[in-house]
Order: structure tokens, then sequence, then C-alpha cells
DNA sequence: AATAACTATATTGTAATACTATATAGCTAG
DNA sequence: CTAGCTATATAGTATTACAATATAGTTATT
């Protein structure tokens, strides 16, 4: 897998996943570790940085099987960002399957 | 437009449009910014990159209306990175669609 | 109780790549 | 001859993913 097809991409992934409901971050490098090759040290990077930008806020919670928890929870401000991905990441897709495909 | 959207996805555009034909740069800037922001700055970077890469060769023309074009012919190295980086591409997408749209 | 395996969070340093700004210069039209 | 367009090119910066590593709680095995 490309690497750089991530940039930006990971962080969209990020707010959509925490869109439907809290998560913490081990179980969100799981899902996404499901569909392409992530690494723990890069969601923490950027759940930390879309922490600090105001995007999530956050709370411990204990687990039964393992040590506590930090759960992320989308702000307001999270969820416009997470819409507002989305919708360039679409509109970008078209484009550039529009490029390629274009017999010019 | 996010600009990390754009991360390895240019460098992408550039081998379709010149698996289609040959191309000069100020061209290929043009064409791919009918859909998405570039500037020359970046297109001439990756031009120079992949030729460094041995994707292109090149050869100079004289222009009607201006100073000499150069332009890319793509070599056969540069097709197969073009095939392989389209198939990532469309696989790339549907990995990302697939964790967006999921109910978890 | 000691150790290994699993769960979980976090940081440091590096690599790749797009952007901004700028430089250079040929050509054409007024 | 000058302004505007065409065309190529480079230096410095910012962003972000990866690799490697550190720390530590929990559970199961010996």
């Amino acid at each position: 897998m490309n690497a750089q097809f991530k940039k930006g991409v990971l962080e969209m992934c990020v707010l959509s996943l925490l869109s439907k409901k809290d998560m913490y971050g081990y179980e969100l490098t799981e899902q996404i570790g499901k569909e392409m090759a992530v690494t723990t040290g890069t969601l923490y990077i950027i759940l930390k940085r879309l922490t600090d930008e105001g995007y999530f806020t956050t709370y411990l919670k204990e687990s039964s099987d393992g040590p506590a928890r930090k759960y992320y929870t989308l702000t307001e401000k999270g969820h416009h960002k997470q819409e507002e991905l989305k919708k360039n990441w679409h509109q970008f897709v078209v484009s550039v399957n529009r490029l390629m495909e274009e017999v010019l």
C-alpha cells in the first residue's frame, strides 16, 4: 500500500469512526487496520494532534481485561470537520478518476 | 482542497496522463489544474524525480508560440508503475469508503 | 512469585512530498 | 521596447506517515 495515499485520509477515518461512537486508541488502530496497514504510533500522534486542535474531548475508563482505556468523543467542531473532510474526499476522488480516465 | 489528499496522487496523475500521450510540463500543469489546485513548482519537482527514477525519457521540441518545450515519454518501467499505482489507488478508495460508511 | 503474552498509551527521529516564493528566460503583441 | 504570456527550475518550509522504542497494567503459565 502506498503510504502517501494515506496522508490526510487517516485523520478523516478517525473522525469518521468517532462520529458513530466513542472509541479508544487501540480500538481505532484495530478497526482501521482491517482496511489498511497502520501503526499505533501513527494513530496516537493523530489523536494527540486532533485533541490539541479541539476536535475531541477524552475520558478514561477502566477495562475488564487490561489497562485503562482513553476514550475519544467528537466535539461539535469535530463533527463539522468530519463532514467537511468527507465532502472534500468524495469530490477529490471524482476529480482524480476523471483525470485518469479522461481520453485527451 | 486538502493538500494532504494529493500526496502520491499527483505522481499517479502525471503517469496516467503521460500513458496516453507525450506532454510537456506546462501542459501537464494545466490539465491537472482543471481538476485540482497545483503549482508549477510542484509539478516540475515530480517530473524531475520521476525522470531521475527512470520512469520517463525527455526530448526538446520548439514551439510556434513560446520557448521550447520539454516533452516527457513514459518508459516501459513508467508504464508498469502507472498500472500499479492505478490498481492500488482503486483498492485504496474502496477501503477508505468501506471504513467511513461502515456501521460498527 | 516470576515470566511471557497481550493490551494500551506515548515519544523521538526520519523520510516523503506538496506548498510558497523566487529566479531565469524565450516569445509575441502593442 | 516593454508588458504579458509561456516555460522550466530551485531553495526553503510545513505536514504527516513510518520505524523504533519506552513504559506499564493485566492475565495466564510455569
